[in-house]
DNA sequence: AGTATAATGACAATTTAATTGTCATATTCC
DNA sequence: GGAATATGACAATTAAATTGTCATTATACT
């Protein structure tokens, strides 16, 4: 609500949206016992990725630690499995497993229905703008570490 | 980088921005010993909003508990002050004082410097549209708890 | 007014996401 | 072949925030 420029609107905007969503996908995730960062490194997989760990750190942009925290707990569940990385003999690749891609497929589905409730009464063309804009704010910010 | 719908990729791109500027801003803000939670309640009374501890955590979306310490610590600290409430004779409202705003306002130019940057090339009426949009998601969370 | 109900501030314990540090070992690259 | 680096495992720590509890004080209703 505070009255500035547009550009620091879009900021704050960004900040309140990302606490409101992550209370709501809290919920959801509970229910299938996840966490959002769980969430987070199977999005970076689905649908058919395969990463190393420290390959889904530098893209998450967080620790590798946590990452293969992370990972390990997936895996040992069976959400995720590892395979030979060619490129690398010690750090294997990891992607989804059936189940995995199919838990994530149902969250996904949840989700939409929420996403879908957010954008009700939004023009295409602005969430078309506002998709180019954040993808451009998002390139520039990995490029410059802005 | 999914390819998803429109929607669902702006909803990405606000939790990879949130967390990307949320690491940037933690250099600046911890050069001034703030923590994101102290600039949090700092821009809620930013210029000059007095609200009661209750009041600033119905609008932070956090719990009144939280918001209490953070503003007990910023007020420790000389950055804010508490008045009389007209409204509530046990809870009083809490404003930001000379040196909180000036504080604050500091954090704002800085913070603009970065937030200019991340806007470079990218069109006036999409920064609008973006605007637009974001706001009807927010206050569509607001209304519905999506 | 008088009282039941709700709100507030203070304090404590806990949770969660994440970082930082360290180490042994394996791997890559020159 | 050897130096430098990357990886996985483990541990300790930090930071933001929630939840729970309690005594006290307001507020609202009849």
């Amino acid at each position: 609500m505070p009255s500035q420029t547009p550009e620091y609107e879009v900021t704050w905007l960004i900040r309140r949206l990302f606490r409101a969503m992550a209370q709501v996908a809290d919920q959801y995730l509970k229910a299938h016992g996840l966490s959002v960062a769980d969430r987070a490194v199977l999005e970076f997989l689905y649908p058919d990725e395969a990463l190393s760990v420290p390959g889904i750190a530098s893209r998450y942009q967080v620790s590798r630690q946590h990452v293969q925290v992370t990972v390990n707990a997936l895996v040992e569940d069976g959400f995720l499995e590892t395979r030979t990385n060619p490129r690398h003999k010690r750090s294997p690749l990891i992607a989804l497993t059936r189940i995995g891609r199919d838990l994530f497929a149902k969250i996904r589905k949840v989700e939409s229905e929420h996403v879908d409730a957010l954008f009700a009464d939004i023009p295409g063309d602005d969430v078309e703008a506002t998709r180019r804009t954040l993808e451009a704010m998002y390139f520039h910010n990995l490029q410059q570490g802005v």
